[in-house]
DNA sequence: TAATCTACGTA
DNA sequence: CGTACGTAGATTAC
């Protein structure tokens, strides 16, 4: 398109940022570090659309730098009483100059002057070279520069839809031409800019005086023939008029670093746009550009895919082959080992098998091996010398034990490392560490000098699945290296060496013993928990004479609010909660019996449910073999799936007849429970270093009433069960960031209560405060927490300028340390009993870990013994200011071993 | 069919 | 408006 007048366009930077703030909700738009772009957002779509629409040949932003401008100085008030700008948006002001950088636009600020004047200057400036000038600004006070080459778009609705303001425009909305708007604006004054006018004078009446007395100058002379209440005003605010009159002019001739004819637009670099959106996380934008302004991309879009993996050499070893390609590469060097097969607890086999070292890849196929493969395999494999790098190290583990080959050496599980560099990732896969720590891809090479140099056997053979693999193991070796290193700074690789690594065998081996499971009672059980569920819903159809679906909490919705007309619950998302304690409560106000069945109804099928799993994922040996796993909770616990065993019922009789389900298996005599006491208080008491804490639990009464006492100020002898409920639930709610309004809920007492039972409570126990401050204190400084044992947590959020993910962070900031810690003892305790027992010689097993309980199964002969070590082991895991106390139960089930 | 919401079990 | 998880069914979006 050829274009015979250049055009301008002028955007007053803050007036539309300010305009997205608010017209898009912050919620929507913030980025995984916690940053809100709403604005940014809105700025950068709105700027799209206009430089498609507009056409411009020549573009510039102004910012304000400040509230301070030469306006201040003449008049301290202006602007005074505006809301303070909200940080959230004041943050996004940077990553706009930096869009608008990526952008190739121009943008502009000046000491001591408003965005504003820039614009005004600029477009002046235009007007004389023969420019057509656009103004993208909210600010009414730029209608005065409105002229036949000066337009004004003005935003209407969002930042979406901008009204032109021409000349005839101007005079159509306010009755007075662009350059009698700052008469217009001195009459009526500008409560936004802190410049009141003549009351009772709006643009109306301002707008008739202009005319009749041809501006604000013959206004102001004729003001003595100005009759009524409006007139008497005029006058009385002479004064007002004046100064608005003299601050609302714009300045056309400040000193600028560009001309306006300095502001050419060459186009957005495609390059630095790709690069900023993603880091900003807009999704669409870059499409959009591409799209709506494409013939003003400069540059291609980077290249944002990382180079694939440098595939070395790769041997397909053949019969025979094996044991010569060890001892040749294998040696005194660190081996990525990848391997292929079918993987589970307690079975799974491996069908091929890749070796790389540096420069060198092999490939090999355990069921090809002769006697020599197989021995100089074994021999490797178990050999704790020969240096190996995993990923996800588990499942060779898995493979390795029914097939009866040992597995030493491994110094890295890729995995592992990266959890402890970073226990927040949504995902270990080795693909995203690749492109994470090595900034290249995993996924198959597609060029065609980056295939590997196939030795030995033809292209029909497994070359495809082979390089695949390969390539694996060669990810694995250079990854372990770079993860190695970064642990290394962070003195934390003995965590992966001597915490996470062993602890990995542990599970392995407690995943494959499984846990026996009585399969007819957890029938039996099903069954009943069926029929009762069953009766609960005749009740409940009964009860509303309809049927319905009563796990729907919408149609549940329809019939409690709609149909019955009780009382409105909690809002959520989509409506009102129906939650167990809103039911409860309802039921408290309406003793209505659909209720009762719907609780019940809720109860006993949330039983069934777990039974009905638990019977589904017995294996073929009567056992079930949960997964654990060790790079999921970002405080550094386990977690279990498949089934989850970590949340096997406890609280309820019903519940507990589930845990009857699990039981000793043949061979041994009893289940052993081993749980700490109170953990997570010990370790508070430990790192607050509160004096009072720690001699609660040197008294070796009840903690929770001796810490009422404290609070209460009463003997222990007097403590009631309220004040120590109270008291209990206020321990444990501060190693979660407990607020007074939670607390209060938790209790059901008023919220000032809850704030003087937590202010009593600190005022005994300072250290417990100081400690939880400086945690939160020490977390924003260094960006991440610690536990005793120096397992990181990164918190970005702390910095957020979002308050609910800030304060969620803070919270999280206060448990990671506890927690983690927690978790840190008991993976300790558990390597710690796992070793006794084998140093003894003893059959007794571990079978599962809860995060603060053990549960092994041992052998009548063994009982005293194991008892007592694992008492000892568990307590010496780690030395604390207050001891860490065990608890042991025997039993022929899971619930009768409790204690 | 996949993702999201609501609800609820554990420490 | 208390942390950390996993699972399920219903519902909604694609």
């Amino acid at each position: 398109m050829t274009q015979t007048v250049p055009r301008l366009l002028l955007i007053d930077g803050h007036s539309m940022a300010y305009r997205a703030f608010f017209a898009l909700p912050a919620e929507n738009f913030s980025t995984t570090t916690g940053q809100t772009t709403n604005a940014a957002y809105g700025f950068a779509s709105m700027l799209i659309n206009v430089l498609r629409d507009e056409d411009p040949t020549h573009v510039a932003v102004a910012f304000d730098v400040s509230r301070a401008s030469f306006r201040t100085e003449q008049y301290p008030e202006y602007k005074e009483g505006r809301a303070a700008t909200p940080d959230e948006f004041k943050s996004q002001i940077p990553l706009i100059q930096q869009i608008l950088d990526a952008m190739g636009v121009g943008w502009l600020t000046l000491e001591g002057y408003e965005a504003d004047d820039i614009l005004a200057t600029l477009a002046t400036q235009a007007t004389e070279a023969g420019f057509e000038t656009l103004i993208c600004s909210g600010d009414r006070d730029a209608l005065q520069l409105v002229n036949e080459q000066v337009t004004v778009l003005y935003p209407v609705k969002g930042v979406s839809e901008l009204s032109r303001m021409t000349p005839a425009a101007v005079e159509e909305k306010y009755g007075v031409p662009p350059q009698r708007y700052r008469d217009l604006a001195a009459l009526v004054g500008e409560k936004s800019d802190n410049l009141p006018g003549v009351p009772g004078v709006g643009p109306k009446t301002a707008a008739k005086w202009i005319t009749a007395y041809d501006g604000l100058a013959g206004v102001i002379a004729s003001a003595d023939q100005i009759k009524g209440k409006a007139g008497e005003n005029l006058r009385a605010h002479m004064s007002d008029v004046i100064r608005n009159g003299q601050l609302n002019k714009l300045v056309t001739d400040v000193v600028l670093a560009k001309s306006a004819g300095e502001l050419r637009w060459e186009g957005w670099d495609a390059t630095a746009t790709a690069e900023l959106f993603q880091v900003l996380e807009f999704v669409t934008l870059q499409d959009r550009l591409r799209t709506q302004l494409g013939q003003r991309q400069i540059g291609d879009i980077a290249e944002v895919s990382p180079v694939p993996v440098v595939t070395a050499r790769l041997k397909l070893l053949g019969t025979g082959e094996l044991a010569a390609w060890l001892s040749e590469h294998a040696t005194d060097t660190t081996v990525g080992l990848a391997v292929e097969g079918r993987f589970a607890a307690g079975g799974g086999g491996i069908d091929a098998i890749a070796l790389a070292v540096e420069g060198e890849e092999a490939w090999c196929d355990p069921a090809a091996f002769d006697g020599s493969d197989e021995a100089a395999w074994l021999a490797w494999l178990a050999d704790a010398d020969a240096v190996k790098v995993v990923h996800e190290a588990k499942q060779l583990l898995w493979a390795a034990a029914p097939l009866g080959w040992k597995v030493a050496g491994i110094t890295c599980d890729t995995a592992l490392a990266a959890y402890l560099i970073r226990p927040d990732l949504r995902s270990y896969g080795l693909d995203v560490l690749v492109e994470r720590y090595l900034g290249r891809q995993l996924g198959p090479v597609v060029e065609e000098e980056a295939q590997p140099t196939l030795v030995g056997l033809d292209e029909s053979g497994p070359g495809e699945a082979a390089a695949t693999l390969a390539r694996r193991a060669t990810a694995v070796h250079d990854l372990a290296a770079v993860l190695v290193k970064e642990l290394e700074s962070h003195n934390a690789d003995e965590l992966l060496t001597d915490m996470e690594l062993p602890v990995q065998r542990v599970l392995a081996d407690m995943e494959t013993r499984g846990i026996a499971a009585d399969v007819a009672h957890l029938s039996d059980l099903a069954a009943s928990f069926a029929a009762q569920a069953a009766e609960a819903v005749t009740d409940a159809h009964a009860a509303v004479d309809q049927q319905f679906n009563l796990r729907s909490p919408k149609q549940l919705q329809e019939i409690l609010f709609d149909k019955l007309g009780m009382p409105k619950t909690k809002r959520t998302k989509t409506g009102y909660t129906t939650d167990a304690e809103a039911l409860a409560s309802l039921f408290a106000k309406t003793e209505h019996p659909v209720l009762a069945a719907i609780l019940r109804h809720r109860d006993v099928e949330k039983l069934k449910q777990t039974v009905d799993g638990l019977l589904a994922s017995v294996a073929d040996d009567g056992r079930i073999h949960t997964t654990f796993h060790q790079t999921v909770a970002a405080t550094g616990r386990l977690s279990s799936s498949d089934p989850n065993l970590q949340n096997i019922p406890v609280r309820t009789e019903a519940g507990r007849r589930i845990r009857r389900g699990f039981v000793v298996s043949q061979g041994f005599d009893a289940l052993m429970t081993c749980d700490y006491s109170q953990i997570e208080m010990r370790i508070m008491a430990h790192l607050s270093a509160d004096a009072g804490l720690i001699e609660a639990f040197n008294t070796g009464e009840d903690l929770h009433t001796t810490v009422a006492s404290r609070v209460f100020g009463v003997e222990p002898g007097a403590v009631d069960a309220e004040q120590r409920r109270r008291i209990k639930a206020m321990s444990y709610g501060l190693a979660y960031g407990l607020s007074a309004y939670g607390l209060s809920q938790q209790l059901g007492i008023k919220p000032e209560e809850a704030r003087g039972l937590m202010d009593e409570y600190f005022d005994r126990f300072g250290g417990v405060r100081d400690y939880l401050r400086s945690v939160v204190d020490e977390a924003r400084r260094k960006g991440y927490t610690e536990t005793m044992f120096g397992r990181r947590r990164y918190l970005p959020d702390l910095s957020s300028d979002n308050r609910q993910r800030r304060e969620m962070a803070e919270r999280a900031a206060l448990n990671a340390p506890i927690q983690g810690s927690a978790a840190d003892i008991m993976k300790i305790a558990m390597l710690r009993v796992e070793r006794a027992l084998a140093d003894q010689g003893l059959t007794s097993r571990l079978l599962l870990q809860v995060h603060d309980e053990l549960v092994l199964e041992v052998t009548g002969d063994e009982r005293v013994a194991v008892e007592s070590l694992v008492r000892e082991q568990m307590s010496a895991a780690a030395t604390l200011a207050v001891p860490l106390e065990v608890s042991v139960g025997f039993g022929t089930d899971w619930d009768t071993a409790a204690h």
